[in-house]
DNA sequence: GATTTTTGCACCTAGGTGGAAATT
DNA sequence: TCAATTTCCACCTAGGTGCAAAAA
């Protein structure tokens, strides 16, 4: 596990920054929830092999959770807590902005899901894609979803299969604020939004 | 002419900018192309009407050529000179990004070709979306094309219909730099990224 | 010379960071 | 008091302007 490839059928998926995301899945990885909506860093990019060139396929990404409990961060380690009563509510499905398209078109250069942007606040409504609607301080696992799509004849769609990817490296505990001072500062050197923070932005030549 | 309203069979297309592309209109619109590429402004936004909501369409641009002459900016005014000799190449057709799509999705909100390029250098290549490629001093008229697409059985595309829409208050004249000042003018007073070059920037309120 | 194109630039828009302070 | 969330902010990235000077 963890080695960046995943192979369902004849379809292969490569995180194509696995060694990004491993650096942080050694600290825990945490990832903000805010109002307006905060992107993930790092972000998920995929390489995808194997599909049918002219056939056409839907992508989007599933943020599942990984089990019902609460997490904490305390003395330095993160530790399953209570359980969680209430089902889970949140919308968990992103579909690709690119989606539907053909095969051609997916395995032509790395799929990017750098917009993706996940909340806590249930009335959020992102005008173009929606948002990932997540519980601060769960535990959630990005799985990626292949669809192949059937265009009928009566202007219905139906699925013919769909395949799913899971890399362990990108799962993920939400926070509204970073709990680990470590992981934070994995951020702060590797985001180039965050290059601000940095102690050597002004002493680099 | 120029009422902001195009009709062809059940479709109907409104230019939603009209308007502003008015303004431009009355000085001779004049539109920039450099190496790099250079968006237009205004930009082409449009609503669409009467789309069967569950049929796939293709939605494009063409930027079609007015005439073979070159024009010159003289005295205050422009006029047609000596005709082009050459065929006049170029990439005239621009693929919204959006495409294909559902009569429900473009009747959804307005058409934005924001992001359109045009481009005198004949090696050009965006990675994205290809851009147009144009020549100085000649005058074009975009033409929104509208192409039902239909899935056949065998993965081939084949499609029905192909409608277009014609706005004159839309053509422009490419330049490399602007030759008319009250239309430079009218680029900074409406551009928001101009917005520098206002004389009142500084001293409003 | 004269005209056209290119380059470099200051000045914007637009929006993504984590941290500190305020709020809940 | 404590923990979690929200707000505000300075500081970035990224890239779209017309202009002036240089180059072609």
């Amino acid at each position: 596990t963890c080695n960046g490839i995943s192979i369902s059928g004849k379809l292969k998926v490569v995180l194509h920054n696995h060694s990004l995301w491993l650096k942080f899945y050694g600290q825990q990885t945490e990832m903000i929830l805010n109002k307006p909506g905060r992107r993930m860093f790092p972000f998920l990019v995929y390489k995808i092999h194997g599909m049918n060139p002219v056939a056409h396929y839907r992508v989007f990404l599933e943020i599942v959770p990984v089990d019902e409990y609460h997490w904490r961060f305390q003395d330095g380690r993160w530790s399953q807590c209570e359980k969680t009563e209430n089902n889970m509510p949140g919308n968990l499905l992103y579909v690709h902005p690119d989606s539907p398209n053909t095969g051609a078109h997916w395995m032509n250069k790395e799929i990017k899901f750098e917009k993706l942007k996940m909340t806590n606040n249930k009335e959020a409504t992102n005008s173009e894609n929606k948002m990932i609607l997540l519980q601060s301080f769960h535990k959630y696992q990005p799985r990626l979803g292949i669809e192949e799509v059937r265009y009928g004849k009566h202007e219905t769609t139906s699925s013919s299969f769909t395949h799913s990817f899971t890399f362990p490296e990108t799962e993920f505990i939400a926070v509204t604020a970073y709990q680990n001072a470590k992981l934070s500062q994995l951020k702060i050197k590797y985001n180039p939004f965050a290059r601000g923070f940095r102690e050597s932005y002004h002493s680099e030549e």
